[in-house]
DNA sequence: ATCGTTTCCTAGTGATCGTTATAAAAGCCT
DNA sequence: AGGCTTTTATAACGATCACTAGGAAACGAT
């Protein structure tokens, strides 16, 4: 049972001097505030308060750490596609989606905007695979979006004429577009005013 | 006459021996593709053909090659924020600026996505300064279409009760997002659905 | 033809990029 | 105490970063 739980579990050698989630982020501030290409491994070794080496070796690369990151930032929003799936109907799902970036692009205690809508859309041609991965990521939310639009389509939940990829994809460009809006230095109360704005043309249950 | 409306003209020396504007268009479609920080001076000098004394010497750092590239992206969509003070209504400002999103993004022969949008959300702190120009450029359409919108209010065209601030930001959050999508590979139909969807909130006049 | 001016390319500047070889240090085991 | 394993920090790797001397080349003016 323990070899299951937790099968890695050091036995021998010299124990890890740093907190490896902390350290992680750490990572996932710095990714978050200056995106994937702009910081440096220099800068992440300062924040993470590890040696290079330190932080090959617990990471991989600059790559994979920036994966994890990313990873660990969304299953901070508590799996975002299975929120989608799991709400009452898929107008909540939206407003949930648009709710929780506007909270999320704005909180005191972390850089201003989403990681995931912002810090790798564009991208040299090194780094384009990573991109690539990321825009995954974003089109399989918005898939999930879109298919729990067309499941209430079909329940009658909302009107047989709606188009749900118009839908999922108006959702989806605002929860983008707030992340830039934020890092431009948008507040709050005005990313949830754009929240209710984007929520007004949603189909109304007849 | 001729010192006034062109005043720089060469009379002296070596001429140059590459088309200025068509090496900015190509630097333009670089910053365009793969943002500001991820393009490199030697990517420049090698899409523009020329070698980097020639770029320093005729655009003075890869800085002002980067806002003088901005500078025409915009004028290429004819001056933006003169043609939402020019537009009929607040409205037709609002549905222009989505429209032309959608299919400036969506270009046969251009990058996806917006210049202005995408190629500058995040940065180091290096290049924070020119970041800060983008989102003024940024912020300061966003208030001339807020600044539309409330005129409309002012005349009675849209209801008095009317949020100035968050229709502009709703607007304008589609725009950065569609840049994304676009990015991301949404096609021109699917802009163009969104952009009609993002209207459809739009407040009805009476 | 020579001069002054401007642009041209070659070749390089120091700094930083992501990444790693090396070997000392620190733990558990027998 | 002496092996065995793993992490540690120092110091560097070659490549690329934005940028620029330095001198040859190409023009108009005289």
């Amino acid at each position: 049972m323990d070899s299951l739980s937790a099968p890695f579990v050091r036995r021998t050698g010299r124990p890890l001097s740093f907190d490896r989630d902390a350290a992680l982020v750490s990572a996932m501030h710095l990714f978050w505030r200056h995106g994937y290409e702009a910081t440096s491994v220099a800068d992440l070794t300062r924040a993470m308060g590890i040696t290079p080496p330190s932080l090959y070796a617990a990471f991989g690369d600059k790559r994979r750490l920036f994966l994890e990151a990313v990873d660990r930032y969304l299953g901070g929003i508590e799996d975002v596609e299975q929120r989608i799936v799991c709400a009452a109907s898929a107008r909540e799902a939206a407003r949930d989606l648009l709710v929780a970036a506007a909270l999320g692009d704005t909180g005191d205690d972390t850089p201003p905007g989403c990681l995931l809508a912002s810090s790798l859309v564009t991208s040299s041609k090194e780094a384009e695979a990573v991109r690539e991965t990321l825009a995954d990521i974003r089109r399989g939310i918005e898939a999930a979006l879109r298919a729990r639009i067309e499941r209430d389509i079909r329940k009658g939940v909302l009107p047989s004429g709606s188009d749900a990829e118009m839908l999922a994809g108006h959702v989806f460009a605002v929860v983008q577009g707030m992340s830039t809006l934020a890092k431009d230095g948008a507040g709050r109360g005005k990313l949830m005013a754009i929240a209710d704005s984007a929520m007004a043309c949603w189909p109304q249950v007849s």
